[in-house]
DNA sequence: AGCAGCCTGTCA
DNA sequence: TGACAGGCTGCT
């Protein structure tokens, strides 16, 4: 599942491969993979270049003439990869030709992701970008304290609403509450000063730790090169049901909150 | 607030 | 063969 660490290895893979690039063709396989509409879609991207590359929480942004915009969302499964040829030819929903040769394929075997041409730049703030709260890495301490600090409901909830704070998902939550010895199902307001620093700290050094291994490729994630990265051999309890935490040894337990999986040793992080 | 739906590959 | 994986929208 690609996330902030994962979305930013993308985007530096790719900016090199397209900047400059002037798009010649744009291909659509799967229409609702685009979106206002393939037309709509195809039609705006052609004939303009990428001037920019950037990213919001898990939202990868390119920067095309004319202030116009596309974004592209990974959610589970969706893949960029910049060839002369896709490496695999399944689940290719979409093909952008650049003018040396090169595409950018989108390839997402669930479906899931989308990718959103933007005319100006308030489409892009009206549209993807809408109620998308701060980068995780962009926050400083005393922002995320306050933010985080007041919600109600389970932290770990707290941590994946990308309204609160954009860019974490299942994995990072359950690696940065680890390592700051919380529970996932604290209560935002019992917490200390403390206990919102380490939460704010753990969650940066996780988050860079995985962007220097180039992400985690649990399942087939891969960067634009189509290189996996090796963070997944970092987990401290994601995925690791029944195996000693790193700290304490004792297993590593797993619970269901908010729908998803929760992986968090009972010892370490203890109930507030 | 909580959950179905979107999707398909993987694993039990 | 059916449960599970989960980001996000939209519905109740």
């Amino acid at each position: 599942m690609p996330e902030l660490p994962e979305v930013e290895c993308v985007r530096r893979t790719l900016e090199p491969a397209v900047l400059g690039r002037a798009i010649v063709a744009v291909q659509i396989n799967y229409a609702k993979a685009v979106l206002p509409d393939a037309r709509a879609f195809a039609d705006g991207l052609g004939g303009k270049s990428i001037t920019a590359t950037a990213r919001h929480g898990k939202l990868l942004i390119l920067g095309l003439d004319q202030g116009a915009f596309m974004t592209i969302h990974l959610r589970m499964t969706g893949q960029v990869i910049v060839a002369d040829q896709a490496p695999q030819a399944d689940h290719i929903h979409a093909r952008i030709d650049l003018d040396d040769g090169q595409s950018l394929f989108y390839r997402d075997m669930r479906k899931f992701g989308r990718l959103n041409y933007c005319p100006d730049a308030q489409a892009l703030q009206n549209g993807p970008l809408a109620n998308m709260g701060p980068d995780a890495l962009e926050l400083e301490a005393e922002a995320f304290a306050t933010l985080v600090g007041a919600r109600g409901g389970k932290l770990k909830n707290v941590l994946l609403d990308q309204r609160v704070l954009a860019g974490v998902g299942n994995i990072y939550a359950d690696e940065s509450l680890h390592r700051a010895g919380l529970s996932p199902l604290a209560d935002p307001r019992a917490l200390s000063a403390d206990d919102l620093d380490r939460l704010h700290r753990a969650l940066r050094q996780t988050l860079l730790e995985a962007l220097e291994q180039g992400g985690s490729s649990v399942r087939n994630f891969m960067d634009a090169h189509g290189r996996a990265g090796t963070f997944q051999h970092s987990h401290r309890v994601y995925r690791r049901t029944g195996q000693p935490c790193p700290v304490c040894g004792q297993p590593v337990e797993r619970i269901v909150v908010a729908g998803r999986g929760t992986h968090f040793c009972p010892a370490c992080q203890e109930k507030c």
